[in-house]
Parts: C-alpha cells; structure tokens; sequence
RNA sequence: GGGCCCAUAGUUCAGCUUGGAUAGAAUGGCUGCCUGCGGAGCAGUUGGUCGAGGGUUCGAGUCCCUCUGGGCCCGCCA
C-alpha cells in the first residue's frame, strides 16, 4: 500500500516539474534501483530529455532536480504536502533517485500490515467473472507429477484472482467418454481385469492406471481383436443410455474420488466438476453447432481428403482444416471441446441442472452437472456465461485451445474472453528414470507417459517428502505426539512441493528429479514456514504487545529491508493477477523470509534492554507475520507456529 | 515442410513485457558463526566471453534478423 503512494506522488512531483519546464505529459518511467545507495526509487527521465537539450543525462538531471523538482518539494513540504518524499538526487549515471522518509513510511507501513483487514488487497477484477478450468486428468489413472504442476498453478491463479476481487469459479472437466476410459473398461470387460484390486489396500485411480491402463495397451499388441472392442465400447460411452455405459460411469465416479482426493491433499480447491458424457447427451452440441453454422464459422468440405466432414477453415495460411464432425457424423475431439468453452462464457443456454457432488477440505461444497431435472438443488451458484473463461493445460495443447479462442473471438469482438494459460510439461531427469527402471540412452530428461508406466506418482511422491520432513521434525522435537509429528509432516511437505512447481516460469520445461525434490533447504516451502515460526516463537514469548510506539526507533538496514518488502506487497500482487504468473508472489515471498531471517540473526529482540526498542521490532514481527500469512494463503503453504 | 517454447555461474533458475547504474538468487565446493529469540538459519568465499554471428541505438542479457543446439505441436486418435 504505502510503496504504491510513493509511486504515486513520485508521479505526480515529475508530471508537475514536466509541465512546468514546458513538456507536459512526456513519458517516463520509475523503477526500482539496483542498490540500496541508489534510493527507493528511481526515474529515467533524464535520458529522455537530455536528447532534446542536447546535453549529457547526468547534466540534464543535476539542473532539472535543482531547478525544478527540489523547488517542488519545498513548497509542498511547506504547505504539508507530499508525505512520502525526503530528497531527491541526480545520479552521475543519469538516475534521477528518490528517497523515501522513513519514519512516516515505517509508521503507514506497520499499521497498514497490522490493522487492516484488507492488507494486499488491489482491485484488479472489479467483480468480473471468471471460469477457471484446471486438473482435467483423464479418469482412468492416478495423477503424477505432471498433473500436479497443472493442479497447483491453477490453484494459485485461483487463489491470486479470488484475492484481487474476481468471482472465481474453478472446474474440473472430466473425459469420461474417451478413449482412455474406453481402455479400461475393455480390459473389465472383455480382459478378465478383476474390478477390485487384488492387493489392498490400493487406491482405485492408482490400480486402474499403474496396472489395468499400462496391461491392456499390452495386451492390445498381440491381441488385435480387443482393439476392435475399443471402438465398441466408445460408441457405448457416447450414447450414455447401455449397461456398458452405466458400469463405466461407476468405474469413472470411482476413479475420480481418489484423483480428488490427492488434489485435496495439496489443499486445491474446485467449484464444479462437468462430465463430457453430458455435454454429448445434452443440446449443447447442437445449439453450439447451430450458430457455428450460422456465424459460417464452419463448412462443409465436398472434395479432397476431408470430403463428407464438417471443417473450420485455417486460421492462418499454410494451416490445414480442422475437422470437427467426421463423414461418419461422429465428433472429433475438439468438437466436444467448443461447445463447453461456449457454455462457460454464456454463448449459449445452460442445458445443465447442478447437484452437490461432495463437501471437501476448505468446508465448501463441490458441485456436480446433471442432466436429470428432478436432482436440481436450486441453491448452487452460478456457474455458466462468466465474463472471461481461462483453460489451464500444458502447451502442447496450445494449437488446440488456440482455435477455439480464435472461434470465440468471432462471436464478439472481445479477443480475450478465452483464455488458455499453458505452460511446458514436467519430464523427468535421466536419474529418476533411471531410478523408476527406464533407460533412456544418452538423453537429458523424458516424458512421462501413464501407458507405458513411466511416471512418478502423486501419491507416492508427497509420501516421500513427507517422510524426510517427518525426520526433520521428530529430530528437532523427539517429544511431540505422534499425531502432531504427522500433522507437520504433510504440512511441510504440501508447501516444498506446491512452492517447487510454481516457482518456475510456466515456458520453463520442469525437468523432475526425484532426489532434489526432497530437499527442505534452500529456495523452498519450509524456508517460509521456518521463518515464520522462528518470528512466532519470539512474539509468543514476549510479553509486549503491538501498540502505537515511535517506529522511527526502526533504523537499521535489517529492518528497514523487512519494512520496504512489506510495503510492496499490493504491488506485488496486482502484478501477479494481471500477468497470470504465480511466480511473481513466490519470489516475493522468499525475498519477504529473507529479509526476517537477516534481521533475526542480527537483531536482538526479546534481549533488548530498551522497552521502546523493543515494542518497535516486537510490531514489526507482527507486521511481518501478516504479511506472511496472506502471501502464504495465495500459495496454498499454511504458516507453521512450529516445526 | 510449417508453427510454438527454451538456451544466463559446475547444477537448477531470476532478470527480457517497458533497453540504462558493478548481471542476481538458490544449490554444490571451501571457510566462519549456537553456555544469545529454534543452525530447516546467517555471513564470507568460489564460480558468468548472458548459445554463435550480424543489425538498431549515445547505450543490448533485454529489441530485430540469421544460424546452432534442445523440448514440444501439426490425424476423420483423444
């Protein structure tokens, strides 16, 4: 908050001086300075102008802040004005650098991060209305790693949009009449696969893809009539109505429990899960079909390769058509697809009724579409015809969701009311694959494939972690319960692994390596659940509380860093709900516990003799501990007390 | 053949949107710091021709072009 109002009047002081020298409006810009000597914040607006005076930058910013700036400041100063500002030099390098006056800003700053309850909040969404799709794991397996990258940066995203004043809805869309499903049922059906697993206990989504998934694809290979089945009992899924189809809808419910249930684990949080199957069965698909015609969006191909087929035309050229309805009618892929991405931005009318579908761990209810009428329960929310939908899913779908933007996109002139945020896949390193019995020649990394088995499960990997964070804690603590061991344990856990799959931009391809996942040091989760439970300790034992003090007792360098973090904390969040990267409030954070860790090793607190010195750093912990815990809350890490 | 993404320290990555001050973290190696609030920490040190070449600019890790190396996508599969 306070940062943002040195911005502010640091704007306006220039645009003021601009105007007075005779060039009103020109352009500049403030950026952070490199070093703390350089100021608070800095100005380029010398090299701007210097071009139009003909003279060396650093001359052009020593006469523009004698002459013009500083005047400015005085006078205002005089009148009681411009709180923030305490000097401003020119830099020999060219920067115009201001500094901030630090009492005023500590005393803002601290209160803002203590007693309101808003602290962090900028208004980015005004309300809007957003449906935000993740996860979306084909029910026919357990996730892995991979889909863990896509559950928690939805979930962040999620988290970040829902702070910053959207109305967020978060669905997870399943593919149950599909071809991976159709596998599994095949091998139930026609294999002899046992529908229970032979060793419990065993999780039912891990049995189905570890074993049943990875046997049939074998299977398939010499025994060619099985394949024959697929087809079979995919026609079954579409029509929705056969026995085949009712024991698949089982076998999918059952499967996505248990994915749900892992998701849950890492504390995501979902509002509707939608079914494919009822997209098919609905109208859905006509309506949407209906105006794609009407729009001439679509044609029908009569010659070359695709004759018979309903196509879209290229978006770019030396693009191929893309098919949509086969010559046999049946839908393609991306078919089914369009008429969802209409659903969810209101496009067309919602075929669906909505029931409860299960509670789940934050004590929100997570709902379900029914075609069945009589299921209506008429308190759901409002999950149709948002104002801006967003797709998470990795790029190599990206030409995919790229076309039904583009579709979209023609309906309205709005270009950004769908939205497909990807990000590069998770592969794994020649070590853990290695590890997991694959070998992969003399190649850096490999993806991870669910048919082949090559993957490294969700499930398996929080264990794991949490297994070396149990070490750590029942080291330090020997005499904490059993339950209380635990309880830490996968806390910690959840946040090295949720911290470690979005502290990375989303164009960088994640190269997993199943031994430095479970490093606890560092750039990681427990590094800020570790500050803070240093910080809580040291206020749990004081016996002083946060009240009005002279923060100007604040001064040295450890605590001025804290406070100049805590201030930048709305900046740091409006910027990651504009750009979409949940990196941005990773990085902060970790500069947040940073700068805690510095001021602890060098600052005494509770040993202060000084009782206003004291209440001073005692209020700056408070201050630090909120701002933890909101950054916290927007990665989904849960703040320890101890550890 | 067409398209998208990546390349910065031994390793994993920031910084590129909007060009500007001595290119930053983490990790690894080495060295210090617990009879001081929890050492999952802190401090120091080591380590970089920012993939190559050209261009634009007073100024390029950042913008443009070409090339090289790596990953991915391009079916009447899903």
């Amino acid at each position: 908050m306070t940062f943002r109002k040195l911005v502010d009047e640091v704007q306006q002081l220039i645009s003021t001086a601009l105007f007075n020298l005779g060039h009103p409006g020109h352009k500049f810009e403030l950026l952070d300075p490199p070093k703390p000597e350089f100021g608070d914040l800095s100005s380029n607006i010398a090299f701007e102008l210097s071009k139009l005076y003909d003279a060396k930058p650093y001359q052009f910013a020593q006469e523009f802040v004698e002459s013009y700036l500083s005047p400015i400041i005085k006078d205002e100063h005089e009148k009681g004005f411009l709180s923030m500002i305490s000097s401003v030099e020119a830099h020999p390098g060219g920067y115009i650098n201001f500094r901030v006056n630090n009492d005023t800003f500590s005393e803002i700053t601290l209160s803002k991060a203590i007693e309101d309850p808003s602290y962090g909040f900028w208004d980015v969404g005004k309300g809007k209305r957003v449906n935000l799709e993740h996860t979306s794991v084909n029910p026919n397996k357990a996730l892995h790693v991979g889909h863990l990258r896509n559950v928690i940066l939805g979930d962040v995203i999620y988290r970040i949009l829902q702070f910053t004043n959207h109305k967020v809805r978060v669905l997870n869309y399943v593919d149950d009449s599909g071809l991976q499903v159709a596998d599994i049922i095949v091998a139930f059906k026609f294999a002899g696969f046992p529908v229970e697993p032979p060793r419990k206990p065993m999780k039912f989504d891990r049995y189905c893809g570890d074993y049943v998934y990875v046997k049939i694809n074998e299977l398939y290979l010499t025994n060619p009539s099985l394949q024959e089945k697929r087809r079979y009992i995919l026609k079954e899924l579409e029509a929705g109505q056969s026995e085949i189809a009712k024991f698949a809808s089982a076998i999918v419910l059952r499967v996505l429990r248990d994915q749900v249930t892992t998701c849950w684990r890492m504390k995501a949080h979902y509002d509707l899960v939608n079914f494919e199957s009822q997209i098919v069965l609905s109208d859905l698909w006509e309506t949407t079909f209906d105006w794609l015609k009407d729009k001439r969006l679509v044609r029908l191909t009569m010659e070359g390769k695709n004759a018979g087929c309903w196509t879209i035309r290229p978006e770019r050229q030396g693009d191929e058509e893309k098919v949509i309805v086969r010559s046999d009618g049946t839908l393609t892929y991306i078919a089914k697809d369009i008429p969802y991405a209409a659903w969810k931005v209101g496009y067309v009318n919602d075929p669906f009724s909505y029931r409860e579908f299960s509670g789940q761990w934050d004590n929100t209810v997570l709902w379900t579409t029914t075609l069945d009428i009589s299921q209506n329960e008429n308190k759901h929310p409002e999950f149709a015809s948002a104002d801006k939908a967003i797709t998470v899913i990795d790029s190599r779908q990206s030409r995919l969701q790229c076309i039904i933007a583009s579709i979209l996109s023609k309906i309205q002139q709005s270009d950004n009311i769908y939205m497909h945020l990807g990000y590069e896949p998770v592969s794994l390193s020649s070590r853990t694959a290695h590890n997991l019995g694959t070998t992969i020649d003399d190649k850096r990394s490999i993806q991870m494939s669910g048919r082949k088995g090559i993957q490294v499960n969700a499930d398996d990997l929080i264990d794991l972690v949490k297994l070396k964070a149990h070490e750590e804690v029942s080291s330090r603590n020997p005499s904490y319960p059993k339950e209380k061991l635990d309880t830490l344990a996968e806390s910690i856990a959840v946040s090295a692994l949720r911290y470690n799959l979005i502290k990375y931009d989303l164009d960088k391809n994640i190269i997993f390596d199943i031994t430095e996942s479970i490093n606890l040091n560092g750039d990681t989760g427990p590094y800020l659940q570790y500050a803070y439970a240093r910080a809580q300790r040291i206020l749990e034992k004081s016996s002083e509380k946060y009240c009005k003090v002279s923060l100007s007792l604040l001064n040295s360098e450890p605590e001025i860093g804290i406070i100049k973090v805590i201030s930048k904390f709305d900046l740091v969040v409006e910027n990651a709900a504009r750009s979409l990267k949940p990196k941005i409030i990773a990085k902060y954070i970790h500069a947040l516990a940073t700068s805690f860790n510095v001021f602890y090793e060098t600052t005494p607190v509770l040993k202060e003799s000084n009782r206003e010195v004291r209440i001073a750093r005692i209020s700056l912990i408070w201050a630090f501990c909120k701002c933890l815990e909101v950054a916290s809350y927007l990665l989904g890490i849960q703040p320890l007390k101890e550890m």
